[in-house]
DNA sequence: AAAATTATTCTGACCGGTCAATTAATCTGA
DNA sequence: TCAGATTAATTGACCGGTCAGAATAATTTT
């Protein structure tokens, strides 16, 4: 794939991104991203396969790049507490990036329950953040603050406190409440980790 | 509203919550709902106004359903491990009603970002399951065995806890792991509660 | 000019909602 | 009681509109 190739792809999917955030995943038509992206309608179809290849790449896209941003932010701290901090700082970055993100995956999440491939997609992302909370618990652990009995089970834990404050804030439809649910959340962890 | 009118719409939203499980929320069509129903093209549309309105007093009904039974379930019951037990045992019922609640669920949560309707719809459930855990908490208070610093947060980590779980299981597409996530949900909610 | 890329047009399919026509149910009064 | 009248419920053909994908045309690049 030659590099404007890859850079045509990448505009599609950041346009597939905006477009889907505002329209919805089944409201969403090829010639929304096409006008989003500023290019004709074939555009999307020339550079991928059909409307399902190109929300593909875009959940893929998302779902890495935000366990990337996550992972390193949790890599660049040393204690318990600053790692935990720091990916909570990740994870509720700010009101706007929140909604564009969790708008998007809800969307992905009811379509997964009928389409293998983006379950799939979501499986490896899930498996990515395990990875993340464990760092966190091991850290704990290493400074005698906490004791797992077992990672997975933390992990899913953990997935659970963040999917769900995030979608219950999203559900108020209040910017302003985004400080406070991340708060909370990074509250709920920290009490069910040193139990 | 006659009797018989009543009935009619009944058999609509329960036909309609067939048809959303199958085939989801967008791609649903009236004449789906009409077929999974028994009855013509016309019908949906003469007991109510459009699509979305046959919809939402599905959101509407399965909600309230859910709460009535989990809120009877944990009436049913005197001490707080047997409240709790029994809240977990009303919300994982089984593999093949949770699949299809949470399907169509999940489908609504999406919805609702935007759409002003079902968000209102579903905070009340949230205040309903709210009210719920508060039960709860407060037998366990009384007992002793946990100090709960605040009834909401709790409520709201007791429900992310349970819709992530219950989230992380669909995904699974695993019918056979639907015990497994039960009991690691109400550890979870056990490890959080008596901290 | 040939190839690659982008823009435009076409096509077949499908959907939600309407509505005229039909059928069923209910009512009325002798 | 029951025939005729009135109302309610149901049907399915139809219409305006939209979409994905394919085909084609135009443009740019090499």
């Amino acid at each position: 794939m030659s590099r404007k190739t890859e850079l045509r792809r990448k505009q599609i999917i950041k346009a597939a991104y905006q477009a889907v955030s505002d329209k919805g995943y089944e409201t969403v038509t090829l010639q929304d991203i096409a006008n989003y992206a500023d290019v004709s309608k074939g555009v999307p179809n020339y550079y991928f396969q059909n409307k399902e290849d190109v929300l593909a790449h875009l959940l893929e896209e998302i779902t890495e790049r935000i366990y990337q941003k996550e992972k390193a932010a949790v890599e660049n701290e040393t204690s318990f507490q600053e790692m935990l901090q720091a990916y909570i700082n990740a994870v509720f970055v700010n009101p706007e990036d929140n909604e564009k993100f969790y708008k998007v995956y809800l969307d992905f999440l009811a379509q997964a329950t009928r389409n293998e491939r983006y379950r799939k997609i979501n499986a490896r992302f899930y498996q990515n953040c395990f990875s993340i909370s464990q760092l966190i618990i091991m850290r704990g652990e290493s400074e005698g603050l906490l004791h797992s009995m077992n990672y997975d089970d933390d992990g899913k834990a953990m997935r659970s406190l963040i999917d769900g404050y995030m979608i219950q804030w999203l559900m108020t439809g209040d910017h302003q409440k985004h400080r406070t649910y991340k708060e909370s959340c990074l509250k709920a962890i920290q009490t069910y980790l040193t139990s």
